[in-house]
DNA sequence: ATTTATTTTCTCGACTGTCGAGAAAAAAGA
DNA sequence: TCTTTTTTCTCGACAGTCGAGAAAATAAAT
């Protein structure tokens, strides 16, 4: 069928959804407010919030400075022990767990650097499952308590069934993350690194109110990730992460990582730039990995005007530029976030991605698209992280909790 | 905000609407049946059908034959009095007025041959407004029992604005038909051709269990269209019709209709493929209109293994091979059906597509998409005209009528 | 100390939905 | 004429939202 039968009870739950995101948008709202952001009537949201608030939930906050005349407001706020998440960023040179709690705020954090054994699975599978216990150790948490572990990795995901498919750490080394985890009840979400900075960022653009229709969200790096966030018909954001890096960028080009030729990957990432900038052939392998400092020499030499260098960036440019044309193409003109660490050498990569731009029919008609900068690749990916885990995470919640507190009111 | 608040009155409305699209899908259908469709309770379905029967939304149909033992089954229909929609097909060398009653049946059509005067917009908007009028004039229908004027076309389509913003037939010459039709009361609705068509299959490949994930849509001829089906994160079928032609085939290919260069319909539509065959300069103006006729001339030729004409489909398919893998890449594999007049020469275009599918990445790690060709392209955009007209109009219906008929209830 | 003004929370009754169960209707067969 | 069968229709229980206004809790004014 295409779309579900409506009842009552799903009203409920849909409002309850409702107030649950505001409360994670601005963190804690009182009635008032609440009533404000949803639309409901006070009525409403009163027997929603006690509801919630009877179930564990949602917590009253302790008292706050007054706010002026009247009777004081009382805020409410996810409840704390409500439950935990634990979220796993797995980067080319480190891993990263972080235990958050259900209000949101970050209890716990460490990185794990992965040695010599970086890129075989069974010891990264073996190293993680550590590591997972010990973070809920370290803050006497038990395993039941983690109602979501979401981790996010560059590369190719399988997102319906929590499978890594491709991914540049570990190459065609797949991980069933599912499977991996099934010792754990804690519901398991794995995304793409920059679908989360695309979610984190339209987030942010929603409420300075300037997010147009849509958005691409680019990361310029050793690999090359593209999120793209779009209002649905009903509208809700989706966001989705194409695999942009691996669109053919021109037929018989250079050899990707991932095996194909001429991938925009295999121009536009740095190790793309460094084998332009170094004449070796494109159909050399690629490095393993390139230092930030490595580039950094390149890009010096190309700002002095050395010819080849100039050359490699301005070629990742046009790469980039005619890769951005398709994807308007194929969805509308908006507008474009740069981020990652591949955007220090925007001044090098502008007039290539310019010109691949300008020629294409979408640009002549609309013109060029907004292009802007965003620094702190980090943190959006963990802001997007929570975001994405607690939007599963609470919908499951909504669907298990309150029913059954409802018997215990009965009872 | 993200999402509407929901209540009791939307539940509804969203029910009612779950029931006027199965009979949409299905036809006539039973208070059983409908239970059956929508999931809902006897009893619910038994309201929603008083309520639309009394506003003249649904009608309970003559008797029909008896089916067997037990009380006769009363049949619902959408009223063929409720309203009435206009088609119209915009294409190359005609165009189509076709009415439409609210049961879907198709009551009059005919076409308007464009003649000399074809690419003239201010003739073209005059004739038609006659049409038009010819057209409800002859079933003696009011303006105000139009409900939808829904158009379609090849090429750049404005759908929030209903302007048609590039088209074959008039190139940059903008029509606003919101602003043409401003003397209607009824809701103009404005479709790029192959979303359409895309539509259509989809519903019948639904009908069949047979749809995957999601579905493109290709139109083949003397423009290249792309439809492109997915579902949403709620289960609804999004249809979206990206600028598929006009996307950047190669860097500073053949000069395009549109004025870019490298489009993919430079080397795959009609004229694309007649320049490559008569070996004239990619940089000529295209052709206006290739007769298909002439088309069957160079395929019939290449059939017999002549140089030029042979690579001339050789390289159409190609280009349309590496387009739609980048479809794929910024998607997700999926099947793709093929229709259009370009079909019939699939046996040429074949090799081509499948040496520029076979490269590209997500070919290599998924392997080949399906492809299959589906015939009476005509009868699909009939099809999906309908269907997306309906949707829109039984959406708009529903959130005015039968609240109107409530107070009369009342009274 | 008491009153007033102000703001927020909470409660009540009216209304609109869905649902299950079973009554009523209508035809075919015994 | 009675029974069986199938479908439609109706009724009461239950769940949810909403507006209005009561109740609560504080700051300012007297």
């Amino acid at each position: 069928m295409r779309v579900m039968k409506s009842s009552t009870e799903m009203v409920r739950q849909q409002n309850s959804g409702l107030v649950l995101s505001a409360l994670r948008r601005f963190g804690a709202l009182s009635h008032t407010d609440m009533a404000d952001h949803t639309h409901l009537s006070s009525a409403t949201v009163s027997a929603i919030t006690t509801e919630l608030d009877r179930a564990g939930i949602i917590e009253r906050m302790e008292q706050q400075a007054a706010t002026g005349r009247g009777r004081p407001r009382v805020l409410f706020r996810p409840s704390r022990g409500c439950g935990y998440l634990i979220l796993v960023r797995i980067s080319s040179d480190v891993v990263q767990y972080s235990l958050v709690d259900y209000a949101g705020t970050l209890m716990d954090r460490f990185d794990e650097a992965r040695g010599a054994s970086a890129t075989d699975v069974t010891v990264f599978s073996r190293g993680m499952l550590e590591a997972l216990d010990r973070l809920i150790g370290r803050s006497s948490i038990s395993r039941d308590a983690v109602l979501a572990i979401s981790i996010s990795s560059k590369g190719l995901v399988d997102t319906a069934y929590q499978r890594l498919v491709w991914s540049p750490v570990f190459g065609d080394q797949e991980i069933d993350f599912q499977w991996l985890l099934r010792d754990w009840s804690a519901r398991i979400i794995l995304n793409n690194e920059t679908r989360l900075t695309a979610q984190a960022v339209a987030r942010c653009l929603e409420k300075k109110q300037d997010l147009k229709q849509s958005l691409a969200v680019l990361s310029l790096g050793h690999s090359i990730g593209l999120g793209i966030v779009q209002r649905s018909s009903v509208g809700a954001l989706e966001v989705t992460a194409p695999n942009f890096g691996h669109m053919l960028h021109v037929a018989n080009g250079g050899l990707c990582r991932c095996g194909a030729r001429g991938c925009i990957e295999a121009s536009t990432g740095f190790y793309g730039i460094l084998r332009t900038a170094f004449e070796v052939p494109a159909d050399t392998i690629p490095a393993k990995f390139v230092p930030l400092a490595e580039m950094d020499r390149i890009a010096m030499s190309a700002r002095q005007g050395k010819r080849m260098a100039t050359y490699a960036f301005r070629q990742a440019g046009l790469a980039l530029g005619q890769g951005i044309s398709r994807v308007l193409s194929l969805h509308e003109t908006m507008p474009v976030v740069l981020t990652g660490p591949g955007t220090r050498y925007y001044d090098l990569l502008q007039a290539g991605m310019v010109e691949g731009l300008a020629q294409s029919q979408p640009v002549r008609r609309e013109g060029m698209p907004d292009i802007s900068l965003m620094d702190d690749e980090a943190g959006l990916v963990f802001e997007g992280h929570k975001q994405r885990a607690f939007d599963d995470v609470d919908q499951d919640i909504l669907t298990l909790r309150p029913s059954a507190s409802a018997a215990m009111k009965a009872g």
